[in-house]
DNA sequence: TTTATTCATCACATTTTTGTTATAATATAG
DNA sequence: CTATATTATAACAAAAATGTGATGAATAAA
């Protein structure tokens, strides 16, 4: 994941620097819109961060340049929030802006946002080689595409958006079945039987809770 | 939970340390920024109280050279809120701030909150190395998971909410086994037993009381 | 309608947990 | 210190909970 860091002050790009390389991310800079494009060309990056106020040539314009070349998404930075009165007039595409003085913490957490949402991440969720695709009705092992009942998906799913919470045989059943099931409790126990089957080596990760229930747990 | 106190003042490290450890925490000091620095390399804290203001190296930069050695949280202090417009633009990952003059037991909060947020503790029952989280349905000692039978941990959940009390075994029986339980009182020791084995160097935790029943009595 | 899937339940196997007993260890009162 | 009351421990059989495969009913698909 390659990131851009466009700022004439040295002192931005190297403090926004430091916060994304913690966050695993690559990094290069740019000191004005010229070298900015020049890396653009050259250069594949996932996201661009990049200040509206620089001497030569204003994020505006480079901005306008970039997207020609290609469709990266960008983030903005701005001195004052009046600069963005005047931005927001021209959308040029912009994925999100911070406005001076800003939280380094609060950029990372935008720009994991916007990759995330960039790369289709948003509504998967993934466990080491476990991914459940909840907008394709989706789930892969190691990415290949595994099969399973619609009451199996609905389980797997509740496990997952809940996982490390044990979850009683009756929460399962009102959670998945509807509060007006009113049947047996181990039609549960048939289910993640199943689901465990299906999931092959990924279904050690629903634990058994004796006397609870079943609690979905990956790593440990 | 140890925490670093980092003050030119001795007279304020003395009152902060004074009152953290009042609430059990572990408090080393540092009169400037390099030997903050120093402590940092060499011990791990939870939590650093950095103040703003001091001679050689300010809060600041101190703090900027603390979090490329590790990612601790960060309390600012800072003598008054002017101080703090200047640094805001400079957010390097404070977790929270206090002005001063304060009130200990105002910054006593703070740590708390902050130490509990960053350690995912909010719905764990903490007792020196025994922690019991009842969300996961998981008892660790020293981070390391204990698996105990249902009986064991509704036995050992009673007495951690219940801790500094003395419970008779009727209680426990009808708290656990339910009040329609007529078996004999001894189960409870049985158990009691097992548990104690189970929670290896914390068993000592849980005192029998002659002639009434057991306690759960932690100490620091 | 026919066919294929999915589902809920049952019955039995397997595993874990539990209560009791008998006996040893320990604390307390006299 | 001794006798007695009380608790700790170990072993084991009974009970309970879960895993599993089979089956017919229900549902969806063709």
């Amino acid at each position: 994941m390659k990131i851009l860091v466009v700022d004439d002050e040295a002192l931005i790009r190297n403090v926004v620097k430091e916060y994304l390389e913690a966050e695993h991310f690559k990094v290069d800079e740019a000191g004005d819109g010229d070298e900015a494009i020049k890396l653009v060309n050259n250069k594949d990056y996932d996201l661009i961060v990049l200040d509206i106020m620089m001497p030569k040539k204003d994020g505006f314009q480079t901005m306008k340049e970039i997207k020609k070349i290609k469709n990266i998404p960008v983030i903005m930075l701005s001195a004052r929030q009046e600069e963005f009165d005047k931005l927001i007039g021209f959308d040029l595409g912009i994925d999100d802006y911070v406005t001076k003085p800003f939280s380094p913490k609060e950029l990372v957490a935008r720009v994991k946002a916007i990759t995330k949402r960039y790369h289709n991440e948003e509504d998967k969720m993934i466990f080491g080689s476990l991914t459940l695709d909840d907008k394709a009705h989706e789930v892969r092992i190691d990415d290949k595409l595994v099969t399973l009942t619609p009451k199996e998906y609905d389980l797997l799913k509740c496990f997952l958006t809940n996982h490390h919470i044990a979850l009683s045989r009756e929460q399962l059943l009102t959670n998945i079945w509807g509060y007006d099931f009113y049947g047996d409790d181990r039609t549960v126990d048939t289910h993640v039987k199943t689901l465990r089957q299906h999931l092959g080596k990924c279904g050690k990760y629903i634990k058994t809770i004796r006397k609870v229930g079943y609690k979905f747990e990956y790593e440990d």
